[in-house]
DNA sequence: ACCCAGGGTCATA
DNA sequence: TATGACCATGGG
């Protein structure tokens, strides 16, 4: 049964389990850029930290943050980890903001135009990117994260092993251009991917799944 | 004590 | 194309 489940199917049902999450927190296309670098491989509750150090010292904007000492920086952002690798990237990310003009003009570039400058930022790879894309810039671009690969894959539907535009042309030709639903789908995704599924089918998808642990105890 | 988290870069084969 | 080392804090 589960071989001819579809994408749209399985979203339907993680909205009715979980319900919308509103993404992404954070009130600004900035704070949604920084926030998008801090998280890589970690947990947002450190990022929140970080970030709130970062406004609480006044370098919170692309310039501040750019002339800020290194050191300074990478301290401030310690408890999202990695303090010096992402201290490098969000300047490199600040240094690009900056040069293009702020970010109501990076705005006006086109989705292709955006990404490919996005990937050129040292630091930001295709995931950071296209987080940005959707959530800062609002364009219709499905991200994939180690989430979605992992609960795709329990249900049959992907092998996980696929290169990232791969999966990522795979989810947008079969859902079609939406921004709300690439959304709000990727939050469905981060939302049930967080479930540890020890409790028996800890949801309707878990019910679905093929390799879904929870769901692999043989009733009596 | 151990595991992993809303990844990416760089070196190597 | 595809592995592997490396980066580091904090919560479970």
């Amino acid at each position: 049964m589960p071989v001819s489940v579809s994408f749209r199917v399985i979203y339907d049902r993680l909205l009715a389990d979980y319900g919308p999450r509103h993404w992404w927190p954070g009130d600004s296309a900035f704070e949604i850029m920084v926030g998008a670098v801090l998280t890589q491989n970690t947990a947002w509750t450190n990022v929140e930290k970080a970030i709130a150090n970062l406004k609480r010292a006044r370098a919170w904007s692309p310039r501040a943050i750019i002339e800020s000492h290194p050191r300074r920086l990478a301290s401030l952002i310690r408890p999202s980890g990695y303090y010096n690798v992402k201290a490098k990237r969000l300047r490199a990310l600040c240094r690009w903001i900056v040069a293009r003009g702020g970010v109501r003009r990076l705005a006006a570039l086109t989705t292709d135009e955006l990404r490919a400058e996005l990937l050129a930022v040292h630091g930001i790879g295709p995931e950071t990117a296209d987080d940005i894309l959707l959530y800062a810039f609002e364009r219709p671009v499905f991200v994939i994260d180690a989430y979605t690969r992992r609960v795709f894959a329990r249900l049959g539907m992907i092998t996980g092993q696929e290169p990232y535009e791969s999966l990522r042309a795979t989810f947008e030709e079969s859902l079609g251009e939406d921004v709300a639903l690439y959304n709000e789908y990727h939050a469905l995704i981060v939302r049930h991917g967080k479930d540890t599924c020890r409790k028996r089918p800890c949801c309707e998808i878990c019910g679905l799944a093929l390799n879904c642990p929870s769901a692999q105890q043989a009733p009596p």
